[in-house]
DNA sequence: GGTTAATATATCGTGTTACGATATATTCTA
DNA sequence: TAGAATATATCGTAACACGATATATTAACC
């Protein structure tokens, strides 16, 4: 009949479940960021800065590939931590076409009280994701046989 | 010094990496919902409709809540949403003040044709969000010896 | 039964954000 | 040194969420 495959309505629904558990994090980041003074999209790029791997440069680029968004979006974002205070500009070492992003120390505050609360939070969803997505990812359960 | 505590580097690398990779499947859903000629947040509508749970009513007001947006924001996305034939309006049942969202044929070989793509996405990076999320919610492996 | 409160959906104006297209500066290549 | 490639920046546009408000239906209550 469908070439492809049908999907069960329960694998639908886990699906669905999925994703509203996604969005639930999300919900709760975007809310406790603003509760914090910050824009949403502007704590992800602190996190990121902050967490980038040893030896990763901290460039508009690099945040942009990280973010999933073109290097415009990135500029945008880092004008306007730039404004709050939460970051500085530094011309790139050894390139100057780069800008490189640091954290200031009021940054840094900033995003610890973010973490630290991001953690908990994950402590309270995670358990249920990770049930949501095994059973997104172990659909040999009643699949057919073989 | 701090009341709440710090997180070592590590931490902060394995917050960014969860939030990157959420972030990449939602990327990956972004644009997957765009080839087939959908917006991103009409696609998760139909999804949150079509995997509703036994017994609830699809209305608008369920949809906001399950989108975590407010019952405007869903009216507008059932708007545009209705323009492209997807879905369809029907007065609530028993109560006329409801509107119930029932999804058309093509709008349900649409999300057909979505939810297979997520969940082959979700089969490649599935695992490598459970490891990442097992690692944050399980930090007392090489902590530093208090 | 008629007045008022509560609920569900809809409309309008506004602000934030991401993007495409384009511009500028720096580095690389030949 | 000319021209291609790269990194960042700027500008105009569109989607989306939201606050405030409006309309329709139902519920509450004397």
């Amino acid at each position: 009949m469908d070439p492809g495959g049908d999907l069960s309505i329960c694998q639908y629904r886990d699906l669905a479940e999925f994703r509203r558990q996604v969005r639930r994090f999300l919900h709760f980041s975007r809310i406790t960021a603003k509760e914090h003074g910050i824009e949403p999209r502007q704590h992800q790029v602190l996190l990121t800065v902050q967490g980038l791997p040893e030896g990763v440069k901290p460039t508009i680029g690099e945040i942009a590939d990280r973010l999933f968004i073109h290097h415009n979006s990135a500029v945008e974002l880092v004008n306007r931590l730039q404004q709050t205070g939460a970051i500085v500009r530094r011309p790139g070492v050894g390139d100057r076409r780069e800008v490189w992003i640091r954290l200031t120390s009021s940054g840094r505050a900033l995003l610890q009280r973010l973490a630290l609360a991001h953690r908990m939070e994950l402590e309270r969803l995670g358990p249920e994701l990770l049930e949501t997505l095994n059973s997104i990812l172990q659909p040999a359960k009643e699949d057919h046989p073989s």
